[in-house]
RNA sequence: GGAGAGGUACCCAAGUGGCUGAAGGGGACGGUUUGCUAAACCGUUAGUGUUCGUAAGGGCAGCGAGGGUUCGAAUCCCUCCCUCUCCGCCA
């Protein structure tokens, strides 16, 4: 959510904030209406409160005195109703509205005008034509599509042997580096989440349509572990010395896909369940540029570790997330197509999620305020393995583990 | 799933319709005393949200959450959430 007083006092600064990612400018004047006219039934409301206050009587009013009573009790009723009509429609409004991105990032429409920031690791040579990692995996039989097919349905998958090995391995390995390497908490927090905490997150009431939801209940499949771990602190105040906070977790994550037919189709690239390890951070606003600095050099150190080419791209205005306000991807090389592809996605959310969630922190002098929140995956395990595959085969379909993985793995081939 | 008990401020806890935005205790903080520490005594201690205001400073809300009854609700009624105890079932 966007700071209130901001919109009002700084209108032309959210509106070019706004407008560079293309949201709708109608949608924010009539914002900008909806909350004048709350204010002023608001307003209203607190006067006829403050007279009711002031006239109470100290025990059991006369007959003359509850006449009076009873009708400054019905216009309060009738006031009330009318600003709770408006105080939905202002609430639904501002939280329908997307975060405004930072200076530095870059103006753009889509994907296409993303930045690339910085690449890592030659992209490999093949002697031979590379091979996808779902023919690689199917032929060695590590990963099986037909039974997660008949079992389940499409985009499922399931590891067999080495397959579901390395999927363990990885996340073990992804987490033991952030927990010693980068000093994060390790967090093993529930997978099913409540509609509150995917509003604090910014996952509805926009995008219901994206995410699972358990039937008859109020609980959803997290479509990632940013709801968990960010919303752990929901409603907290948090001392000053505590940040930042740094909690990363390895969780299964749950989504739809509504709207990608066709795209990614085979493979394991996009399924509607998979592994993730995410990292969220919890900072002092003042540090959070620093801190994204921080996260994206900590997700960049497992493709590092693994020896994994990437690259770094910042994410321009309009292919920014809802309630991003800068974003890096890392972008890791499939050779079977020939591209970057994302494996992880860090952002600087400022205070927009604190604001939703209500997560503040106290200041040394007693002052409390908004922190910002961050997060980023390090990294997605699925697409990690996926990877993995591709540039470790080998001309005969075997594929080299990673040094790195080579003790998680107990082989250092897989054929 | 069945039966019961609870949720009040940093913690414990009193409070069953107006004098309670809240007794009492603990803790914390400040002070008196003391060579220092402890003890004792005195004092302070709802943070917060929101709105009006340049500000100073007002207003309103707030006793798990949301509704309702009432002139008036921590207190009565309804729904939901959470915690605990016992029974049943279970990885």
């Amino acid at each position: 959510m966007l700071d209130p007083k901001l919109v009002r006092e700084k209108y032309e600064a959210v509106k070019k904030g706004l407008e560079s990612r293309g949201y709708p400018l109608e949608f924010l004047d009539k914002y900008v209406q909806l909350d004048i006219k709350w204010r002023q039934q608001l307003q209203a409301l607190e006067n006829l409160k403050c007279e009711r206050n002031k006239n109470a009587p100290e025990g059991k009013p006369s007959e003359e005195q509850l006449e009076r009573l009873k009708v400054t009790a019905n216009k309060i009723k009738v006031q009330n109703e009318s600003l709770q009509l408006i105080e939905q429609q202002v609430r639904e409004a501002a939280l329908l509205m997307p975060n405004i991105p930072v200076e530095e990032v870059p103006f753009g429409e889509s994907e296409e005008d993303n930045l690339e920031i910085k690449r890592y690791g030659g992209v490999p040579e093949f002697s031979f034509k590379p091979e996808s990692h779902q023919e690689l995996a199917e032929r060695l039989g590590i990963l099986d599509f037909e039974s997660a097919a008949k079992v389940t349905g499409s985009r499922f998958v399931f590891g067999r042997s080495f397959g579901a090995r390395m999927e363990r391995a990885l996340i073990n390995f992804m987490l033991d580096v952030q927990t010693t390497d980068n000093s994060y908490q390790e967090i093993l927090p529930p997978v099913v989440v409540n509609s509150k905490s995917m509003l604090g997150t910014g996952q509805l009431p926009k995008f219901a349509e994206d995410s699972f939801q358990l039937a008859g209940t109020d609980y959803w499949l997290s479509p990632t572990a940013e709801v968990q771990l960010t919303n752990m602190f929901r409603d907290m105040i948090i001392p000053e010395q505590d940040l930042p906070v740094n909690v990363t977790a390895g969780t299964t994550c749950f989504r739809k896909e509504a709207g990608t037919y066709g795209r990614d189709i085979s493979g394991i690239i996009r399924q509607h369940q998979f592994n993730k390890v995410e990292l969220v951070k919890l900072s002092k606003p003042e540090e959070s540029s620093e801190q994204l600095e921080k996260l994206l050099a900590d997700a960049e150190s497992i493709l590092k570790k693994l020896k994994l080419p990437y690259r770094v791209v910042l994410l321009c205005s309009g292919d920014l997330g809802f309630c991003s306000a800068k974003t890096y991807d890392i972008e890791v090389w499939f050779p079977s197509q020939d591209k970057y592809r994302e494996i992880s996605s860090c952002s600087s959310f400022l205070d927009f999620q604190a604001r939703r969630a209500m997560i503040r922190y106290r200041k040394a002098d007693g002052e409390v305020d908004y922190l910002h929140t961050l997060n980023g995956s390090g990294l997605a395990v699925g697409r990690t393995m996926a990877a993995i595959i591709e540039n470790y085969q080998n001309e005969d379909g075997s594929i080299n583990v990673p040094e790195a993985l080579q003790g998680y793995m107990g082989v250092e081939i897989i054929k």
